[in-house]
DNA sequence: ACCACTCATGCAACCGGTTACATTGAAGCC
DNA sequence: GGCTTCAATGTAACCGGTTGCATGAGTGGT
């Protein structure tokens, strides 16, 4: 403490720290000014260690690579910087059990954890609170974390708007381009499977699932040729999210089937790129600024006052409707 | 410390970080039992106060909106998972007067830095390092970071190649659609610029520069339309990046200009998405993974030797031709 | 038997702050 | 004038580790 040129460093952290204990106006002045003048900062792992709080939370994400994780990313990243805390990027690794691997997340002291669509984490009798040794935690997304502050995307209005409109457009056949962890996402209550059921059924349509390994596009797309090479071509379809519906662009395209006249495609999340897709994509546009800003504000206020009660939101997602599902 | 049940905490210190000094057999083991047994994790920010390493890096990047960093930020991430550092997310954020903001940085005590494309720090005179306060520092990318050890991304010769194709494939007018930071540009030794002013030289074409306020797809295209609208239109597009590519597809679109026939049509970094639109982007891949792995061995390598002379790199992209410039 | 020396481990200072508690000096009250 | 009270600041313990140095128990040499 190169203060002691003035007065201790008891003192110095009490007027930095505006702690309310009375301190002479004189005092105060000097400490500023001399504090000012060599540029002190003060050094956050000792604060950290000694108040244990680290200014730091850690953002979880289930994917990092889409695109539409990188927004998180993005707008979660601007939040911290208005509220001057730093962010730890991490990502979901399931264990092969289905549990999530917290390791490395536990090892960082965060103060908080802020998660991205963990869908395991809504299956009850998993709640991540108990996987985080209860560090503040609060999720956003579609999946609902158990017992958790969370900020829900509600999807399944939004999902019947968007396939009862495949059919207003003169679909007879819908199909549902998901990836094949169907269970999991009966278990977790996915609207997106719910609305799309409830709606093909509002036509009196079967529901029609085109299962696909996962979500990266070098599988979906061969996985969409196979499955119509096999059964023929939906003249409508519905995509689990934005980044499959890139790969069924291209998939289609090279079956000669032409986007919307063959197949109108609607897909999920809102990623911007697909404003920019010929024809521009249909989608289902989640409302990620407000997600994070309202997911912040649940941490930050669990992070003052830990007993509260469960904070919840739900934030409706807009059918953005373009090109590639009008006729 | 709960392991005083067994020994003295500075003997656990020793025998979990396998320091040097002899230490019984029998001692080892209890200790490492007892630990196992208790699950016990080293306080990092303890220990990190003490030894003053806090195995943690921030990476920092120009953009992280862009899909192009958001890639950068996932590679770097597996890597830093391989080595057990965490990772602390940054963005370059330019002060009015053209130096970089630190202030976030230096205030989180990371034990070096990464950084994508910082072009202002290629300048001579606005070194990076001395911005820094000596933090051990390595950067990525096109633009060269004066004395800091550098991977480097050479464009000039694929960039020649690309638009050397683009003559060849039949375009008598090829245009550079870059954004106006063009004093920089040239200040910073951008590749790709010299890149194409080399390659139209040496088919006898001026160069044609296509201004855009910023890289942001929103004004890229209008602004490109209103160029094409007062000075007609080119039959080659380069551009200076994949982003900027995207949003002229739309452009091109609205204008009813067709890709590749035309216009010819050419984008850089090689974003996965550009292979999914329509016609397929042909565009300048960076090697990112590689790139990343390099660069954080540069890191890593200073952090256990400060006094290294300068390493440095050079990485080749690739030209990934594809539909959108064949004819 | 004694000394020198090594092996194994404990002690205590330190990293750079925060904070409960003690101390000091001056003002207020009877 | 002595005693209480409170404003202003210093002291020291603590956060949870790491590490230089000291100590004590064996061991071998003579």
């Amino acid at each position: 403490m190169a203060e002691r040129a003035e007065v201790s460093t008891s003192t110095v952290s009490r007027v930095l720290n505006n702690v309310d204990v009375p301190i002479s106006p004189e005092t105060q002045q000097r400490v500023r000014r001399i504090a000012a003048e060599m540029g002190y900062q003060p050094h956050r792992l000792a604060r950290a260690l000694a108040t244990g709080c680290t200014q730091t939370v850690a953002l979880w994400a289930a994917n990092l690579r889409s695109a539409h994780y990188a927004q998180v990313v993005y707008f979660m990243r601007q939040e911290m910087l208005r509220h001057e805390y730093d962010l730890m990027i991490s990502e979901a690794q399931p264990h092969g059990n289905g549990t999530l691997d917290t390791s490395r997340l536990r090892s960082w002291p965060v103060d908080g954890i802020l998660a991205v669509e963990l869908p395991r984490a809504s299956i009850p009798g998993m709640e991540a609170k108990s996987l985080l040794a209860g560090k503040p935690f609060a999720s956003m997304g579609v999946y609902v974390t158990q017992g958790a502050d969370h900020v829900r995307i509600d999807f399944r209005d939004r999902v019947v708007e968007a396939v009862q409109h495949l059919h207003a457009v003169g679909c007879r056949r819908v199909a549902y381009l998901v990836p094949d962890w169907f269970e999991w996402f009966r278990q977790c209550q996915d609207d997106r499977l719910h609305g799309y059921e409830e709606a093909v059924a509002s036509f009196g349509q079967a529901p029609e699932y085109i299962l696909t390994a996962d979500e990266k596009r070098v599988t979906v797309g061969p996985a969409l040729k196979a499955y119509i090479a096999s059964r023929g071509c939906p003249d409508g379809l519905f995509c689990f999210n934005d980044d499959m519906a890139i790969a069924a662009y291209r998939a289609l395209r090279d079956l000669d089937r032409r986007i919307p006249e063959d197949v109108a495609l609607i897909g999920c999340d809102g990623i911007e790129d697909t404003a920019y897709l010929d024809p521009p994509l249909t989608t289902i546009a989640q409302p990620l600024e407000e997600m994070c800003a309202t997911a912040w504000a649940f941490l930050e206020r669990r992070l003052r006052e830990p007993g509260l009660p469960l904070q919840e939101a739900t934030l409706q997602p807009t059918l953005q409707v373009r090109a590639s599902s009008q006729r």
